[in-house]
RNA sequence: GCGCCCGUAGCUCAACCGGACAGAGCGGCGGACUUCUAAUCCGCAGGUUGCAGGUUCGAGUCCUGCCGGGCGUGCCA
């Protein structure tokens, strides 16, 4: 429709003096209802070059287009307002054909080819293996799964890859935990010691790092252990094997969490796999023979001041061991060369600073750094008792994901996530999502999808039959306009959501649909009606309950038919 | 100090890459269940969009400077 305008727009300003040549009219869906369906601000912007009032302009400018005259079974009317708007109101007729089209797309209404069959890279969670998933991981896990889902509705080629590292110096300590809680199970005499944690105080065997990870979790691992007598480790033996118990165990935790989650990675990418073919190093190299790089201290340092930044940046201490920027680097480089054209990174807000290191190493190694994107999403403050609550995976003050979707359930988990803009710190009032679960925004959208079904059962079941070739003309009463307004409004939402990365744009919509799907159901009854002005408004249902499925499909929350 | 994000109704947040009268939910107040699902609906109250300038026909949105909050700013990840 918007082409259509504006092809038309700009016949009529064919012969017009002084239009730029490449001027691309712009429209939009007011506000306003009452502005009609979509407007376009062309005659003010047009202004500038004609030197003359807006309003002027748009006169004469819809004089013309009423002229051409413009195709009735598209549009209703045209009008000015305001300081110069020319608004549109589509016809019934046009309405009720692109319902039509909604039935018959169905599960796929809503899907496009933007995409084009691209391939695009979404790398999300990326947790290492040290402890349970946290709330924050949460908001990560859900908000990348879903940008992934919006891109594949968008017809691009997703992938989902999940990125750790378990290896290195915070694996060590993972070990050296689980060892000193295995070492006390085996020796109720263990001596004991008690670590302060953020002002809790917690007891823990001597031999316990003091830096190790405090959590329930490194006694339930031991306990498995030394529960499995036969292959139990010799303590006095090296503190491997408790890394790989522990490293096992919390990965098993992460995929059924992701699972419960409705998330499904396609690869798992492990940074140790970049040291075994080499590509760190050679990466390395790369940057030396670029000139990018200058030994220093002992370290080998990026010249990152050269792209503008204040300082230049260690890739490899000297100690000999890499930074975690130099395998990023690599590790970017091969995603690069897997041939992605769209590699989306979401990460967490302590994270902003590491990423334009990796884009100027990939800039550095001659990639297009232009095809990374990063989402960044603010943190999550969790509330209980009126009170924030500190989190660290070390220390024993955690809430998992697993424990919020105990407390609030796995589609609350989700929807809460996905309602706010990603740029924005999300307060979650554990005690308020728990008692006002009720009343729940997500309990809203699934109760309208379930009282549609409820309906639609209903009214087959006292004899109704809402046929595909129903006269669809029928509908029009001001509520079913509205609802049908609403709900082709989705291919458009879920091309600016997957456009701008944010899911939130979808929640918002969705609620607006069911918000007109029980307007049209308190002004509009199906049985007891007249037969054919039934069957049309249960096609006008249907249209509804798919609109709400494929958007709630699409934000990964389930669909139930009766709640 | 510097970088990124944020500041909008009592609270939590929207506002479609500058548009018309800044919108929802929750909370508050007042109403509605012999009806296809009341996990719902209707109504009312509530705003100088942190402050001060600037650009523009037009600013919550863009620019500058302040104020306040979050996260970073490391030979940690």
């Amino acid at each position: 429709m918007k082409k259509y305008l504006a092809r038309e727009l700009v016949a009529a300003l064919e012969d017009f003096e002084g239009v730029p040549q490449d001027f691309a009219p712009e429209f939009e869906k007011p506000k306003n209802p009452e502005h009609g369906d979509l407007a376009t601000n062309a005659a003010m912007q047009l202004a500038r070059y004609l030197r003359r009032a807006p309003r002027s302009i748009a006169g004469e400018l819809a004089d013309r287009l009423l002229a051409r005259p413009l195709d009735p079974a598209r549009i209703a009317s045209v009008e000015v307002a305001g300081s110069g708007f020319i608004n549109f109101r589509f016809s019934t007729e046009y309405l009720v054909g692109e319902l039509r089209k909604l039935l018959e797309a169905g599960e796929a209404f809503g899907r496009s080819t933007t995409g084009q069959g691209k391939r695009a890279l979404v790398e999300y969670v990326s947790a290492n293996p040290t402890g349970p998933l946290t709330v924050g991981h949460g908001r990560n896990a859900v908000l990348g799964d879903t940008v992934a889902n919006l891109l594949a509705w968008n017809g691009y080629d997703v992938t989902r890859e999940f990125y750790f590292n378990d290896a290195g110096r915070q694996m060590r300590v993972l070990g050296e935990s689980v060892r000193a809680r295995y070492q006390a199970i085996v020796d109720p005499e263990t001596p004991r010691k008690r670590i302060d944690a953020g002002g809790v105080s917690i007891e823990a065997p001597a031999s316990f790092p003091e830096d190790g990870y405090l959590g329930a979790y490194i006694i339930d691992i031991a306990e498995r252990l030394h529960a499995r007598a036969e292959d139990a480790p010799d303590m006095a033996g090296d503190v491997a094997p408790f890394k790989e118990a522990a490293e096992q165990a919390i990965f098993a935790d992460f995929e059924r969490t992701l699972t419960r989650l409705g998330i499904r990675m396609d690869t798992y990418f492990n940074e140790r796999s970049l040291y075994e073919n080499d590509a760190v190093w050679r990466t390395l190299e790369q940057l030396r023979e670029q000139g990018h790089c200058y030994d220093r201290d002992g370290a080998v340092w990026f010249r990152t001041t050269a792209f503008g930044k204040e300082q230049d940046t260690v890739l490899v201490k000297s100690s000999g061991e890499p930074t975690y920027r130099l395998p990023d680097i690599a590790y970017h480089a091969d995603k690069c060369e897997r041939g992605f054209e769209r590699i989306v990174d979401i990460l967490g807000a302590d994270h902003i600073a590491t990423y334009p290191d990796v884009l100027h190493g990939l800039r550095a190694l001659g990639y297009d750094a232009d095809r990374v994107e990063v989402l960044v999403h603010q943190f999550v403050t969790l509330v209980r008792d009126g009170a924030p609550v500190k989190m660290s995976t070390r220390r024993a003050t955690y809430v998992t994901l697993d424990d919020l979707m105990d407390e609030v359930g796995e589609d609350v988990t989700r929807f809460f996530f996905l309602m706010r803009s990603p740029n924005a710190h999300l307060e979650f009032d554990l005690d308020l999502a728990k008692e006002a679960s009720e009343k729940n925004p997500v309990f809203y959208l699934q109760y309208a999808h379930a009282r549609i079904c409820s309906i639609l059962r209903k009214a087959e079941e006292v004899g109704f039959h809402g046929e595909l070739g129903a006269d669809l003309s029928l509908l029009g009463h001001a509520a079913e306009i509205a609802l049908m307004k609403a709900l082709l409004r989705l291919p458009e939402v879920l091309e600016y959501a997957a456009a701008v990365r944010e899911p939130h744009q979808v929640a918002n919509y969705l609620r607006e649909v069911a918000v007109a799907f029980t307007q049209f159901y308190g002004h509009c009854r199906i049985i007891g009606e007249e037969k054919d002005l039934a069957a049309a408004r249960m096609q006008l249902a249907r249209a509804a309950r798919i609109v709400l499925a494929n958007g709630l499909h699409v934000l990964g929350i389930s669909r139930p038919e009766r709640m």
